[in-house]
DNA sequence: GACCCGATGTAAGTGCCATTTACATCGGAA
DNA sequence: TTCCGATGTAAATGGCACTTACATCGGGTC
């Protein structure tokens, strides 16, 4: 594919087999893009710079800023492309409520975790960066859809209770958006610093969830008790 | 207090009115931890800098060597005091227990908020410096003690059921951490690039924990309702 | 087909920062 | 009194973000 050619570095003007290429690079603001998910993926988003990105890409370094107004717009392009990723990821986890809304509420914060597991440069970027979500409408607006399917499944869940003991589907979202950030960013990261846990952070969080939806009336209790810890919520000898 | 003049960088050497020092400056430690403080909360861990706060104490860019490894080690030690600190709070929330195992515990998630928004400084040291829990003993000791708190409250309370349907206190632990500490990374933090809310943190977690704790069974449900967004479980017009 | 212009890249410079090294100063112990 | 270890300074190194002036390219204009 031609976005492969572009990506690499080596566009129209590049030479022989040797990977060189002429004065200009061709697509510098993707190869740029790529660049920063590596360095991050490899330093974190506070040890990436903006050198390094132009040297990776193999550009001077001031190339970088003919595509990005300085270091937090790049950051935040980065961003911008992880929240619509996590989107998409989330809306494919939500597959329109398939099987049905509960398995696929879990299907979300599964996906959730996943993400940030798989993806832990998007993630920094995301979360970690200390990027003023303000200052960048498209990056606000990619965050928002983000959000937005965590919204509409929680809806959709609560949907199905009786109006009268209907809980509010906004806060019923920032509670699973809540326990999954915070699963994710003190549990589920590989970077090593974190802590040793009994279970993986998925268990984790699906134990948390069941819990959290039995609490609601969402789900009822496991048959033989109204409480929690023998069955499906994750007592496995913890 | 002795402790006054020292952190303020006038000592024994110090002359006259004019606030002048001597060629040493007394207490240089214990005022570069403070200018940290100070500058850490005015412009994050990431816009802290060591020639920074050697300034703010009146002493060359050289002279923190002396007494920090290097600029990681006085954010860690940053990080630590911030620990110490938080356990001392979350200790004194769940007040051994008083006035009753299920108030003290919601004192405790308050606790965790309060420090939060109180002490943005301290916990953006401990929590969003990236800084690597392994490579310090007492770090990491300190943190241990204030997830200690959390875990010891969560065993007094899943002690209150009987042993059939009592839930690992480990897991309870790992996920009211965890929902306290999303709550405060995502919404409850004042440097404004955060989302608007339609209820406080504070009533967010809240509202989460007793949701969470009546799906425990730790404490019922909500009379002639299952389920909730009735009552107590903060149903305030979201 | 020659020319021109806007987009894109380079080189060099500024100012800040982290960190190191050699040297200066101080208070207290011998 | 002398000496030493702790603490502070000045200066240097190398890196980074960012700016400015200049270079090169390709595509559109005539």
């Amino acid at each position: 594919m031609w976005i492969d050619e572009l990506v690499a570095g080596m566009s129209w003007s590049g030479r022989g087999p040797d990977g060189r290429r002429g004065y200009h690079h061709g697509n510098l603001r993707e190869a740029l893009i790529q660049a920063a998910l590596a360095l991050i993926a490899e330093k974190g988003p506070a040890g990436f710079t903006f050198a390094d990105a132009a040297r990776s890409a193999g550009v001077s370094s001031a190339a970088p800023y003919r595509h990005f107004r300085d270091r937090d717009a790049l950051l935040a392009d980065v961003a911008r492309r992880g929240f619509e990723l996590f989107a998409d990821h989330l809306v494919r986890a939500w597959d329109d409520g398939r099987p049905d809304p509960f398995t696929a509420f879990e299907n979300v914060g599964r996906a959730y975790l996943a993400f940030a597991r798989d993806e832990p440069a998007y993630y920094s970027a995301m979360f970690e960066a200390g990027l003023s979500f303000d200052s960048d409408a498209a990056l606000r607006q990619a965050a928002d859809r983000s959000f937005a399917v965590l919204r509409h499944a929680s809806e959709v869940l609560c949907a199905r209770l009786p109006p009268e003991k209907r809980p509010p589907a906004l806060m019923m979202s920032l509670h699973v958006w809540a326990l999954s950030h915070g699963i994710a960013s003190l549990f589920s990261r590989g970077d090593g610093g974190r802590r040793r846990l009994p279970m993986a952070p998925e268990e984790l969080l699906e134990a948390g969830m069941l819990i959290y939806l039995r609490g609601l009336g969402v789900i009822a209790a496991p048959a033989g008790s109204e409480s929690a810890g023998s069955k499906s919520a994750g007592s496995k000898s913890v």
